[in-house]
RNA sequence: GGACCCGUAGCCUAGCAAGGAUAAGGCGGUUGGCUUCGGACCAACAGAUCAGGGGUUCAAGUCCCCUCGGGUCCA
């Protein structure tokens, strides 16, 4: 009997006795009590007081000789108010044990973008946490047999792209070093034009040719970045594998401006009447396409005076596309083969192989961008879209002035910086992950001197993008992640290894003894708080998608290991009276870890 | 000038959507636990006027208003 078919019998119990007492069907609600008061109860009684202006308690003891439940729920009536239900253990835990938690959702088709990383950097902690937020909720939606496409959105046209391309082909800035190749570019070359731009503001006019020459498709130094773009992409996309995610599309700008969709949606604004070009000769936005007042109560610049696009203006049919607003321009082949086996493409222009069709696009960008975001929704509607579009947003993660003041970074007395790619601060992902590796590898090699060096590192491994993945998904989206490095390599605590590791406690015994078939005759207090949190499974699963949050997965899980440590510490499993019954209570306790820590993303070890 | 987000023990956070019983964890601190299934663990102690003020309510960390502090976006 699972945890939710005891909710709604006992919310179902308590409706009948208002119904057969001729009171009000009020909303109440039915929640997890205290401890020592059971384990659900209602406000029921507080509710009806104020309509029928009588005491709660007389309310609740008239409701309680009403109610009729199972044997194996005893209810009763505290004289607070409240009415309070008590589980019979021994039965509810035995009857949990082979439980199973299969989530039959009704089947959505839902397409995520993530990650989108300007390609002329390496990925830093902050394109880290959208990395995990994104692939996170694909696996949840996965998990909940939803049909998930991913994208990865990237920007090779934009000024970033620009200024390496101003360092290579201008200033004549190596094409090699000792380097992965996008942390050459981010690192150095990225940083060096930045700072030539300040001692000689000349150069900005090379950039300017960049981005013109760019927007040709098949110009000599379009060509040639995007031979650059396309290399610092394949080696971001190793770090996003190593992150344990993964993509089904990726889209470039490119091919999004050649495409001509921008020139398609721009008719459909001027016909629909939501953008227009401004004539007033007085007005600041005079020859500009503006979106007209009444967005967001301001107006807001598609194209200047001298017809360039804003990046709004190629935003906007990109979310049109992704709904299926306009005619797909697109066509896909294959990019790479991903670590988990599943193929990338990439879309290519000329073509129309349907890619996908869905109910809702949900687009993974930080706070920062809402404004935008907000716009493009109402935009998105102007235009007849009924579909849903969602900006999930969260706040940035920053740097610990600790941790600044490790880089060199002068904090001035903050509490935290935030990083800036233009100036070099900020901490690289596989630089991150790399000092993990190094101290998990100590870690594991203390513990399993006699494992191959290979498996150790693979152990390694798996607990860095642990501990990394959790940390960033554990934190509610709209609070800063003050990103602290000494923090972070603590692998203790409430943190994803800690996770692993109960996990792969529970497997060293599941290896010494198997059993199919067994039940208590007694427990105790550790294994029925165990057994409840795993009956939860499903409730849980439902919240965290209604609300559109891993979060709430990786809270449970956390809670999840911790009651399991506490069985293993304070119960003996083998050779013990209740040896099977307690075998099968690990097994439910593996199953469903492992399902969360898929959600997660993160890789169940069997010893580490 | 306009808008949004955050403020909970020394530090980092959960709880706020949907108000309900003694505010829950982690780090750090103090103390205890391996002749027993793995100590990346467990147990115990200390530590909080939930930023401040007002309001709604039988009941406010949670809802509403104001103020302060921190951050962001737009102009």
């Amino acid at each position: 009997m699972k945890f939710r078919e005891i909710k709604v019998d006992v919310k179902d119990a308590i409706k009948e006795a208002l119904r057969s007492l001729d009171y009000p069907l009020v909303e109440f609600n039915v929640d997890e009590a205290p401890a020592e008061f059971g384990d659900l109860y209602t406000n029921v009684a507080f509710l009806l007081s104020k309509m029928i202006k009588r005491k709660p308690s007389e309310i609740a003891d008239e409701i309680v000789k009403k109610i009729t439940l199972h044997k194996e729920i005893r209810v009763y009536a505290h004289k607070s108010g409240y009415i309070n239900f008590v589980i019979d253990a021994l039965s509810f835990v035995n009857s949990i044990l082979k439980e199973e938690y299969k989530i039959d959702m009704k089947e959505k088709r839902v397409v995520i973008e993530h990650t989108s990383v300007n390609p002329n950097k390496a990925l830093h902690m902050g394109h880290v946490r959208n990395l995990v937020i994104g692939d996170s909720l694909y696996r949840l939606l996965k998990f909940t047999n939803h049909k998930v496409y991913v994208l990865n959105y990237i920007d090779d046209s934009g000024l970033q792209v620009a200024d390496i391309i101003v360092g290579f082909y201008f200033i004549k800035m190596p094409l090699e070093s000792n380097k992965k190749f996008d942390h050459y570019c981010g690192d150095d070359v990225y940083v060096y034009v930045n700072k030539l731009y300040k001692d000689d503001p000349s150069l900005l006019e090379k950039r300017r040719i960049v981005l013109q020459s760019m927007e040709e498709y098949n110009s000599d130094i379009a060509n040639f970045a995007r031979e650059i773009t396309n290399k610092v992409l394949r080696e971001q996309l190793k770090t996003c594998w190593r992150l344990n995610a993964r993509y089904d599309y990726l889209n470039f700008e490119s091919q999004i401006i050649a495409s001509k969709l921008w020139m398609k949606i721009r008719e459909m604004l001027i016909a629909k009447g939501i953008a227009v070009i401004d004539d007033d000769k007085d007005s600041k936005y005079y020859k500009c396409l503006v979106i007209k007042a009444g967005i967001e109560g301001e107006e807001k610049v598609l194209e200047r005076s001298d017809g360039t696009a804003t990046y709004i203006a190629k935003d906007i049919p990109y979310a049109a596309w992704k709904l299926g607003l306009i005619d797909n321009p697109f066509s896909y082949k294959e990019y790479e083969k991903q670590f988990d086996g599943s193929i990338l493409y990439s879309t290519i222009i000329n073509g129309n192989r349907s890619l996908f069709d869905v109910d809702e696009a949900i687009t993974v960008i930080d706070v920062r961008q809402s404004r935008l975001q907000k716009i493009i929704t109402k935009v998105l509607e102007e235009l007849g879209n009924k579909k849903v579009y969602t900006h999930l947003a969260y706040e940035v993660v920053a740097l610990s002035s600790n941790t600044a003041k490790e880089l060199g970074i002068d904090t001035k007395d903050k509490r935290f910086i935030h990083m800036k790619g233009r100036e070099g601060t900020y901490i690289n992902a596989d630089i991150m992950i790399d000092k993990l590796h190094v101290k998990a590898y100590e870690e594991a090699k203390i513990r399993n001197p006699h494992l191959p060096e290979e498996e150790l590192h693979r152990i390694a491994e798996a607990i860095s993008i642990g501990a990394i993945r959790y940390s960033m998904i554990k934190q509610d989206l709209d609070k800063t992640i003050i990103f602290d490095m000494d923090e972070i390599l603590k692998l203790q605590g409430d943190t994803g290894p800690y996770l692993q590791y109960s996990y792969a406690r529970a497997c060293r015994i599941l290896e010494k003894r198997r059993v199919d078939e067994g039940s208590y005759k007694s427990v105790r207090d550790e294994e029925v708080a165990l057994a409840k949190e795993l009956s939860k499974f499903d409730l849980i699963i439902e919240e965290a998608l209604d609300n559109r949050e891993a979060k709430i997965i990786a809270r449970y899980a956390y809670k999840l290991a911790n009651l399991f440590n506490t069985f293993y510490e304070h119960v003996q499993i083998l050779n013990s009276e209740e040896e099977n019954a307690r075998i099968l209570l690990l097994n439910a306790y593996v199953r469903v870890m492992r399902d969360a820590l898929f959600i997660l993303g993160i890789e169940p070890l069997e010893y580490m």
